[in-house]
This record gives C-alpha cells, sequence and structure tokens, in this order.
DNA sequence: TGGAATTGCGCAATTT
DNA sequence: CAAATTGCGCAATTCC
C-alpha cells in the first residue's frame, strides 16, 4: 500500500553491480521515489574495458552493435587460436581447418601441448567439472543481473510517468494561481508584479 | 544542443522489440522527452511464456532468481533428454552417466537414433553451419537488446532527474505564489482561501 | 513439414 | 593458481 515498495528493483539492481563504488545517493527518496546515480555504469558485463578478444574468429565481436556479424565465418581465420570451437573435442578437429603449421613461424606456431593436458586424466575432468560450475553460476548471475536491468526500465519508466503527472498537476495548479493573482491584481489596483522573475 | 535527441536510444530500443504492436504513443515529447508505455515486454527474452524446458538438466533454470542454480550437478539426472552436454558429441557419451534405458519405459526410451543421422554426414555438416549462423546472429541480437535496455535504463534515469528538478522548481514557484496570494489576502481583508482543493 | 530462432550446456582461451 | 567471463559449436525445442 505504502510506496516504500516503488523502487525495490533498484534496490535489487545496485546489489548487482557491486563494483565501482556507487554513489546511489538518496535513493527511495518521496513520493515518486528513487533516483540513484547510475552515471555510466550497467554498461560492463559486455567488453568492458579490455580492447581485444582472444579467439581469432572473435575479430567479429569488434564490429558489434551492426547487423553483420553473422554469415557464414569469412574463410581467412589463419590466426585462429586453436579453433575455437568443438564438435569432436577429443581432438583430430577432423575437417574444414588447414593446417598452416608449417607455414607459421615458430613463435606462432599452434596450441602448444603445454605439458600435454591429456584428456581424460583425473585432474583435468576435475578442472573442467570447476570451470563447469563457475560458467552456470556466472550466466545465472548474467540473467539475474539483465532480468534487474529490465525491470528497473520498467520502473523507471512508471515512475517518469507518474512524475509527468505530477508536473502537469503543479502546472495547471500554478496557471490557477496566477490568473486568481492577476485577477486580484486589476481589481485592487495596486503595484508589485507577480514574481515570474525569480523561477 | 537540442532536446531531439534525448530519446534517441528509447526509439533504438523500441525497434529491437518488433512483436506486440507498441503504444509508444507520444516518445519524444517535449523537455524531458520520451516517455513511452512499455507496459509489461521486456521481460519477454528469457523464458518468455512457455513453461517447461527441454533439455532434462535445464530443471535447474525453473528456480533460476535464487542462487542456486550452480552447483555440481545432483547426481539423479535420470530423466534426462540425450544428456543435454557434450563433451564427447560423436556417441558413447563415455562416463558419469549411467545406463538406466533397460528400465525406462519404450516410450521414454534414448535418444531414438533417428535415422542414422550419421556424423560427417554432408547434410548433416549443412545442418550445423546453418544452426551455427542462426546462433550467432540470435546471440548478436540479444546482446544488442540487452545493450539497449541498458541505455534505455541510463536515459530514463536521467530524464527521472530532470522531472524531479523540474518538479522542485514548480513547487517552489508555487509556494512563491501562495506566499503572495496570503499576502495579499491579508492586505485586502477579502474572503476566498487559495485555490488549494481544485488540485 | 521444415527451416530459422532460442537456449542450456560444456569446452577452451582469457581475465581478474 | 582458482574463479569468473565470454565466444563458440552442439543439440533439443520452440516458433513461424
Amino acid at each position: 500500500m505504502s510506496d516504500s515498495r516503488v523502487s525495490s528493483v533498484i534496490q535489487e539492481w545496485a546489489s548487482a553491480y557491486p563494483s565501482q563504488a556507487h554513489s546511489l545517493n538518496a535513493v527511495t527518496s518521496s513520493q515518486a521515489g528513487s533516483t540513484g546515480q547510475l552515471t555510466q555504469m550497467d554498461m560492463i558485463p559486455y567488453s568492458q574495458s579490455q580492447g581485444m578478444m582472444r579467439g581469432g574468429a572473435d575479430d567479429r565481436v569488434a564490429e558489434q552493435m551492426m547487423g553483420l556479424s553473422y554469415l557464414p565465418y569469412s574463410t581467412s581465420c589463419v590466426g585462429n587460436t586453436s579453433n575455437a570451437g568443438s564438435t569432436n573435442h577429443h581432438q583430430s578437429h577432423g575437417s574444414t581447418q588447414q593446417d598452416f603449421s608449417p607455414f607459421l613461424l615458430p613463435s606462432m606456431r599452434g596450441p602448444v601441448p603445454k605439458r600435454s593436458i591429456s584428456k581424460d586424466s583425473a585432474e583435468y575432468r576435475q578442472r573442467r567439472e570447476r570451470n563447469n560450475i563457475a560458467v552456470r553460476k556466472s550466466r545465472d548471475k548474467a540473467r539475474r543481473r539483465i532480468l534487474l536491468t529490465q525491470q528497473r526500465a520498467v520502473q523507471l519508466q512508471d515512475e517518469n510517468q507518474k512524475l509527468q503527472m505530477r508536473i502537469g498537476q503543479l502546472t495547471q495548479e500554478l496557471d490557477t494561481l496566477k490568473h486568481i493573482l492577476s485577477q486580484r491584481h486589476l481589481q485592487g489596483a495596486e503595484s508589485g508584479a507577480v514574481g515570474e522573475s525569480s523561477i
């Protein structure tokens, strides 16, 4: 019933972005409620600060925000680190990817066996499992964050509407008073203009 | 300099949600600008309307929004359709998943070989490639949508601040006029209270 | 009916 | 070094 619930989403949202010491001053204000600071932030989730991705094929990401990212890989993915995909995983990727190793400088050679990670090793499986858990956790977090942002947007839109309404009321009330004052002015035949200048 | 650019993000955002015949009436209004309708919408991207997911392991998704989704799979994923993950893909899932086939009703039997899709078949590869393209496209779209929502939120927050400011100004101006009127009232010794009731 | 769009999953490269 | 991110491809399902 009260309005202490208006900015609940914004509260949650704030807790979803622990980094960068929020201002978030005077959230949950009066009436239409909440007007945290926010500034930039909120843009961090995707390709935040560091330029350059890792995988070769990810150059496409650089030109994101445009609708030309999909499209069958341009057949020039030479410098791809470890061929990114999986399909077979185990090894022997099988096809569609030629072997340019003999033409690469030794310093840029392919995926260095790095101490023979040896698949199906106990340690390997353990690492994979931990990563899988981390991935699930991370994605859950991302989903929640997105959801919160959406809800926040909806709420803000709602508040906006209320505020606009309030402005309309105030404006009308102001006009009424001004009219009354002008009437009194004519009636009383006195001086002293209505303070239009101050605001 | 002008304010005709204020709601640009909202415009883009709107175009990112083609479905559900937007109201979006009078966007790009005056002063603080834009206040589209929005309603629910915007919640559609994740597990929109249909209940029930497909993969077996996805039951976890049902209880999302809480922080208990990750955690190593509870070892009771019996009714999983095709074991969801990949790791090996080819076939012979290999490990960690016992075979309960002999205990399942024929109607719930495992992944029916479905005409031996035979890996590395030309048709298979073609289908996979198309799907991969579709996936990239879809994810690009999702990323753009998220970005737009975030920007929209930022913009709405900004507008909110402006509106609150405006309300402050109007309120103050109103107080001033009321004060002036009360003064006149005392001075003129007339009746007629200030119109508090009308608004 | 079939192809495109979604979505969870695991993998591997990178970041943090 | 371990956890967190993130792009990728796979497969199941849904949408159209």
